[in-house]
DNA sequence: TGAAATGTTGGGGCG
DNA sequence: ACGCCCCAACATTTC
């Protein structure tokens, strides 16, 4: 019997894997392959992956297979991998980035190739949403509502208690020999002591989840409380499905542990959701702004500030303390996300492209629709953004949500002993900074009067795929 | 999933 | 006792 080919991609497991499911059926033996590719390109999220196959590999070799890792274009590598094995279908969960569905596309014109792709990372298909009439959600309730209407997502299923794998003797690239890693300099030290990636980790925190449903509702805004799953990387690289975070929380709603906040969380979930559906549609979404007369914003180039930003030292507490925390640990409260996008759109008044870039890199839960929609919701370019009148102050912020000063201090160690007011050198003003945002938001409300043709979807085959620009290395 | 400016109200000090 | 002023607290409007 001819091998199958299992296409890895962003689901990095075994349990709860609809296309592994179905590859199984098959019979035939399955040759379990992994391709870093260009979207492959975040240093943080290469750092994960790197761990993350590690993990796999084990897992599959615990049952008697390795995994094929190679490098380069998907579509290249399938074909000879196909063509020397004899196999002639390749099994896969669907991405629905840009770049993925043309990778796909291309796969399935091969002669000779038979690919079966599977709907697996989303609860709900993006496809397979649309308003009463015809069109596409661009707020977020109503989308959630219309997707929850679709029903539960479906009971995860158990990992396979076996596979036969095929005897092959294939050429496969040592992970260390992929460059997942940094070196000199190292900089993934705080990335080892904040994180353990692979399956088994992640279904850990779902069995973790109880404390965290219990106090979300109330605190989930907190970063000094960090009340959060912590689960966003594992999810971003499928170690574990959406569906079992789902049926998770709703499991220990059931048990009482916290009603309001398993709401609150899946209602977060859901963003995730929105997210992925609005790339779909809207695959320019990485590079341009959804409403086109952000075009016309004046944002400044000053690179001086961009790198203030990025290296932790805008001489705003909360920000330079969200910005050294996700330097260090490769993620960030999602509360102090918002407050320094806000800081880098409004104060700075720099590209939301170049903040998206940024995150891209260091963010080990790196996700592009997740990272594109929602920098575009704090500029207020995007769909159900926040609207462009909306600054936040980040003093007023940290009052609110880190009331202690615990979260600050934690990351800004001179400030240890002292209070945030004796933090040296704001880069700008932020009354001032807010009145010019303000004043270059004008700008655009009259672009929007006169010019600008609403963007409508476009096929993505004719968008560019994202260009994430690996900036880590060179700071 | 804001903040600042502006408006309104009501309690207390005081003449 | 009463009205006036002050201003904190809260509400509304505006950006």
């Amino acid at each position: 019997m001819p091998p199958v080919i299992f296409w890895f991609r962003r689901d990095l497991r075994l349990a709860d894997n609809i296309a592994l499911s179905r590859a199984v059926e098959t019979g035939r033996p399955i040759i379990p392959v992994y391709v870093v590719d260009s979207q492959d390109a975040g240093g943080a999220g290469r750092w994960w992956l790197h761990h993350s196959l590690a993990s796999l590999d084990q897992a599959l070799e615990r049952l008697g297979a390795s995994l094929v890792l190679r490098s380069g274009a998907p579509e290249r590598v399938l074909a000879d991998l196909a063509a020397a094995s004899g196999a002639d279908t390749i099994f896969c969960n669907r991405r629905y980035e840009p770049e993925s569905r043309d990778q796909e596309r291309r796969l399935s014109r091969l002669p000779g190739i038979d690919l079966v792709g599977s709907d697996d990372n989303l609860i709900a298909t993006p496809s397979a949403l649309r308003t009463l009439s015809g069109g596409y959600y661009r707020v977020f309730t109503p989308f959630w509502k219309a997707s929850s209407a679709l029903g539960e997502p479906a009971t995860p299923l158990a990992a396979p208690a076996s596979l036969d794998f095929a005897r092959h003797d294939l050429p496969t690239e040592p992970l260390d020999s992929l460059g997942l890693l940094p070196r000199e300099p190292d900089w993934a030290g705080g990335l080892r002591d904040t994180w353990t990636p692979g399956e088994p980790a992640a279904l850990q925190l779902i069995d973790e989840l109880a404390p965290v449903l219990a106090g979300y509702a109330a605190d989930r805004d907190r970063p000094d409380l960090d009340v959060t799953s912590r689960l966003s990387p594992h999810l971003h690289f499928g170690e574990v499905s959406s569906r079992q975070v789902w049926h998770g929380a709703r499991r220990l709603e059931a048990h009482g542990a916290g009603l309001a906040g398993a709401e609150a969380f899946l209602r977060q979930l859901y963003w995730r959701e929105f997210s992925a559906y609005l790339l779909y549609n809207f695959p320019q979404l990485p590079t341009s702004p959804l409403r086109p007369e952000f075009e016309f914003f004046p944002w400044s180039d000053d690179e001086e500030h961009l790198r203030a930003w990025q290296q932790g030292r805008t001489g705003f507490p909360i920000v330079d303390a969200g910005m050294r925390q996700l330097w260090h640990t490769g993620w960030m409260h999602n509360r102090v996300r918002m407050i320094v996008a806000s800081f880098l759109v409004k104060d700075l008044m720099i590209p939301w492209q170049r903040g998206a870039e940024w995150f891209l890199d260091t963010l080990v839960d790196a996700d592009l629709a997740n990272n594109s929609a929602s920098w575009q919701w704090v500029a207020g370019s995007g769909s159900d953004a926040a609207p462009y009148f909306r600054v936040f102050n980040p003093d007023l912020q940290a009052q609110k949500f880190d009331p202690n000063g615990d979260y600050v201090r934690r990351w800004i160690p001179e400030l240890a002993g002292k209070s945030s007011e004796f933090y040296p050198n704001p880069i700008v003003d932020h009354g001032e900074a807010r009145k010019r945002a303000l004043e270059a938001y004008d700008v655009v409300k009259g672009m929007r009067a006169s010019n600008a043709a609403p963007v409508s979807p476009v096929s993505s085959s004719t968008s560019e795929p994202p260009c994430a620009v690996a900036t880590r290395e060179a700071r």
